[in-house]
DNA sequence: ACATTAACGGAGA
DNA sequence: TCTCCGTTAATGT
């Protein structure tokens, strides 16, 4: 990996940070890249941190499994930094990380990442806008959970899938009923029954793991009425 | 309105 | 074979 794939796809950056970065080692003698298939754990909760880790490419999802449920926290898409939180704010990862499609991500040296940021103005505000974007997502990920019924975070997590993740309203799942249901604290009975339902109703067509949406509006107004 | 439980067939290891 | 997955139906809160 050379200095400048990683400048341009780590750091997000233009020429400026290049220029600003002379003094600092070659970034890859720092950073390595590693490939994972789906269902493998990039990290794992309880384990020291690694570093930072950053998406190159591919889709994670972040979970917990304490208390034998699993519990699924978030979804995180390449290009992005995988869960700071848990890599910068605490010594021991406090979440486990799990491929959900074929994925390319880069460790990064903590004290590297942590010179960026002090040397990078414009790098940490390109950091704190991302994670303030997360956060205020995290506020609709709370009311989503907390005042809706089930059929409106059925008809969420379709939206955030067609919407956020593939960009399109045809998509195949990327994981089972049962762990769709450990993402919107749903039983998997439950998901079954409701994306029959969806089904008969011709909101969506559903084809095992594989969903269009066909009319959008009527999704949209079961997830606002929960 | 949902979870829980049980039961079934199918897929995969 | 055993285990996980997806689905349906009956029953309980």
């Amino acid at each position: 990996m050379s200095q400048k794939l990683c400048n341009e796809c780590i750091l997000h950056t233009d020429s400026e940070i290049c220029l600003r970065n002379q003094g600092l080692e070659s970034l890859h003698n720092h950073c390595s890249k590693v490939k994972f298939n789906p269902g493998e754990t990039i990290f794992k909760e309880n384990a020291i941190n690694a570093g930072v880790v950053y998406l190159k490419s591919g889709l994670v999802k972040i979970h917990t499994c304490t208390q034998a449920k699993d519990r699924i926290l978030r979804l995180t898409k390449a290009p992005s930094y995988l869960c700071l939180p848990s890599s910068l704010g605490a010594s021991v990862n406090r979440f486990t990380a799990t491929a959900l499609e074929p994925t390319e991500a880069c460790f990064i040296e903590l004290s590297t990442f942590r010179q960026l940021i002090v040397e990078n103005g414009d790098f940490a505000y390109q950091i704190i806008t991302a994670l303030s974007q997360r956060e205020m997502n995290n506020f609709h990920v709370s009311l989503n959970l907390g005042q809706k019924q089930a059929n409106g975070r059925v008809a969420d997590a379709l939206l955030y899938l067609a919407n956020d993740i593939y960009e399109n309203d045809s998509f195949v799942i990327p994981f089972s009923r049962q762990e769709l249901g450990d993402w919107i604290g749903v039983t998997r009975e439950s998901i079954s029954r409701i994306l029959a339902e969806f089904n008969a109703t011709g909101i969506i067509r559903q084809e095992g793991r594989e969903i269009s949406i066909l009319n959008k509006e009527l999704l949209e107004q079961i997830s606002e009425k929960g």
